[in-house]
DNA sequence: TCCGAAATAT
DNA sequence: GATATTTCGG
């Protein structure tokens, strides 16, 4: 007979369950096996919990409620506290069992919770706590799923190219062998892309250092290491979006002015010059075009400010910044001739382009969870 | 320790 | 040959 005690008394358990019978259940289990627990019967007072920092936890156990929402949002505060979420529910949902596990939940499960999984939940626990050693000892990269959540109920599979297969042997022997981890080629979509720009937007000129970026984009999984390389890149002027990689042209020597003042001095946290890209369809203008007048304003980000015309179909169209040497460092949007979105004091590009608002983010806020005025409707 | 340029790998 | 990763000097 095993004592379970030895592993699991270091394993501390948030569980939210405002169902008394199995909220005692669930806890009967857990102490049984030794795990250190607390209940709440709300999502929200287990946020508060969290935040406060006052108890540290490993694991997060909670019940989906119908009309309670705050689970998702505590699911998405554990999740980047990295600490290991389980939901449970009394009714499946294909849906919200695939937005729970893209979202980072580690398994969905129904209720009543069965023993076979508290039993051996400390293991995942401890597997998490010893890959974060072995990362640090290794200036090391992560062993994380690194891509972006798409939002609700979209698969997004992960490329299997993008998990490079290595000769990780585990040669332990004692030695400091190279034992690599597995590495992940992180692809720069544009969406990664474009929370790098809000971050070095938010940082600005002269503050733009990798570490800081990391930390303001907030992706798990994402390295110090890439995001310093995509800088280089982006200060360099050579990224382009996927799309428009393989265009030819897309290589662009960097302007004799950026070499100029990479070479001068280092450049410290210097911030990459931002410009569009162009998005090659939709680009058609046709001539009886009409003047848009008296523009509505909102303001997205810090202190851009676009004219926004909702009743303007193209706008839904897409593009989102880019770097390139190119002096034009500011969105702007443009239908049949007429300006539509300007950031004051910008240059203006010399081209149109389509901008899609679904892209547009504000933090974790979502360009269409602004108000605007006038909107029809 | 962190940054940035350059070399290297896929 | 384009792009991501790793190395290396400061």
């Amino acid at each position: 007979m095993t004592s379970y005690s030895s592993r699991t008394q270091e394993v501390h358990v948030l569980l939210v369950e405002r169902d008394t019978n199995h909220l005692s259940s669930t806890m009967q289990l857990l102490e049984f096996f030794s795990y250190k627990a607390e209940c709440v019967d709300h999502a929200s007072a287990a946020l508060s919990m969290l935040s406060n920092g006052k108890a540290q936890f490993e694991i997060v156990m909670a019940t989906i409620n119908s009309p309670d929402t705050s689970t998702f949002k505590l699911l998405q505060e554990a999740v980047k506290m990295d600490l290991l979420v389980i939901l449970m529910y009394d009714y499946d949902d294909d849906m919200m069992a695939r937005s729970a596990l893209e979202q980072g939940a580690f398994l969905f499960l129904p209720k009543p919770i069965k023993m076979e999984y508290v039993k051996y939940l400390w293991q995942h626990v401890w597997r998490e706590k010893t890959w974060k050693i072995k990362e640090k000892e290794q200036i090391g990269e992560v062993p994380v799923f690194n891509r972006m959540s798409n939002g609700f109920g979209v698969e997004d599979q992960i490329p299997l190219e993008n998990i490079m297969s290595d000769d990780d042997d585990v040669a332990e022997n004692g030695s400091k062998s190279r034992k690599k981890v597995r590495k992940i080629w992180t692809e720069w979509t544009q969406e990664l892309h474009d929370k790098f720009v809000d971050a070095i937007i938010e940082l600005g000129e002269g503050r733009c250092y990798p570490k800081e970026i990391l930390e303001l984009m907030n992706v798990p999984g994402l390295t110090r290491l890439q995001v310093a390389s995509h800088l280089q890149k982006c200060r360099k002027g050579n990224w382009r979006p996927s799309k428009e990689r393989k265009r030819r042209n897309s290589n662009i020597e960097a302007s004799p002015e950026i070499k100029a003042t990479n070479t001068e001095r280092k450049n410290f946290g210097s911030m990459p010059v931002l410009t569009k890209h162009f998005e090659q369809h939709n680009l058609q203008t046709n001539e009886n075009s009409e003047k848009i007048q008296d523009p509505q304003i909102y303001s997205p980000t810090n202190n851009n400010v676009f004219d926004y015309h909702p009743q303007v179909e193209s706008q839904k169209n897409l593009s989102g910044f880019t770097f390139s040497q190119d002096n034009v460092e500011a969105p702007y949007m443009e239908q049949d001739g007429v300006n539509l979105l300007t950031v004051p004091g910008a240059f203006m590009p010399n081209e149109p382009f389509m901008f899609d608002f679904n892209s547009v983010t504000c933090g974790d806020l979502h360009a269409f969870d602004i108000d605007r005025p006038n909107e029809p409707g």
